[in-house]
DNA sequence: GTTTCATGTAACTTTATATGTTACATGATG
DNA sequence: CATCATGTAACATATAAAGTTACATGAAAC
């Protein structure tokens, strides 16, 4: 399976747009993030349901923050992608017949099931509004960040 | 990504094995796994290199358990298998240059971090014996499990 | 009102990886 | 030496993410 970076992509767009005032294009994101408009529009289709953010058509339209980023978290932003898998690895059937491998899956299924718990757990710690604070720390002393001198 | 079952089938093998004595041929358990032989094969080879199981070839050959099961955890079983990888989500970019990619991968990167321990974790704590055990408890009065008799 | 800009979305391609299958070489047993 | 079983390469299939193309929809500018 490849890896799914959709989680990495989203927040790496939202903390971008955090950064200065918007809408910003699918397109100008798409160049900072080093990849195709559609997958921008793709990535925050199901953050515009929730209505984290905002889209808007024609002139002077693009990609707006419409919610309070201190509330919303990492946890919040993986459920809006539709929470996708997080582990790569399960049980060969769900729900066997064989003796055999019920045990096995009982066993797996313990410590997926915590894994997945605690994952899901230190998201949901997380907030967006202290991902920018950690990153205003990273940026020192240099200027606000300007989305158009990106350099992946 | 597809969802990597190898550790599921190889525990569901080794269990099968520990059953009743052997050798197993790669096709007696491949039919027991509804699968085919060199997938048996391919799961049981890192298994081999370390010395959990022995191979021989020829009349009466195949596979024979060669490790002490209260000694050899999942875990053990799990890096039998190369550690491939557990969860399904990954950074986008593993080395930055942009500052807010890094903060992005920061904060997921501890969140998959300790996920990743915790599963390893529980996965040490149980050994193929304790499977085993489990296993007989779900056997209950039956008598035991026959691999020629089996389900998926 | 027509041109331009930007999103929305379907369809297709590409890529990565697990799994399934075929074919054949190697070596052990009877 | 015929048969059985593993070892392995090569190829095929399945699934899902990511990238791309094409075009419809709607908003703003002129």
């Amino acid at each position: 399976m490849k890896r799914d970076s959709r989680l990495s992509g989203v927040l790496h767009v939202l903390l971008h747009m955090a950064q200065q005032p918007g809408p910003f294009t699918s397109e100008t994101l798409a160049k900072a993030m080093d990849t195709n408009p559609v997958v921008i529009r793709r990535i925050m289709a199901g953050l515009r349901e929730i209505g984290y953010v905002r889209s808007e058509k024609g002139h002077g339209g693009g990609w707006t923050i419409a919610c309070d980023l201190s509330k919303v978290t990492l946890r919040d932003v993986y459920a809006a992608l539709g929470n996708p898998p997080l582990l790569a690895m399960g049980n060969r059937t769900e729900a066997p017949g064989c003796l055999v491998e019920q045990a096995v899956n009982a066993a797996l299924d313990q410590a997926f099931d915590d894994a997945e718990a605690l994952l899901l757990a230190r998201l949901g710690e997380v907030t967006l509004a202290m991902l920018g604070e950690d990153l205003r720390k990273r940026l020192g002393s240099r200027k606000i960040h300007d989305i158009s001198a990106h350099r992946a």
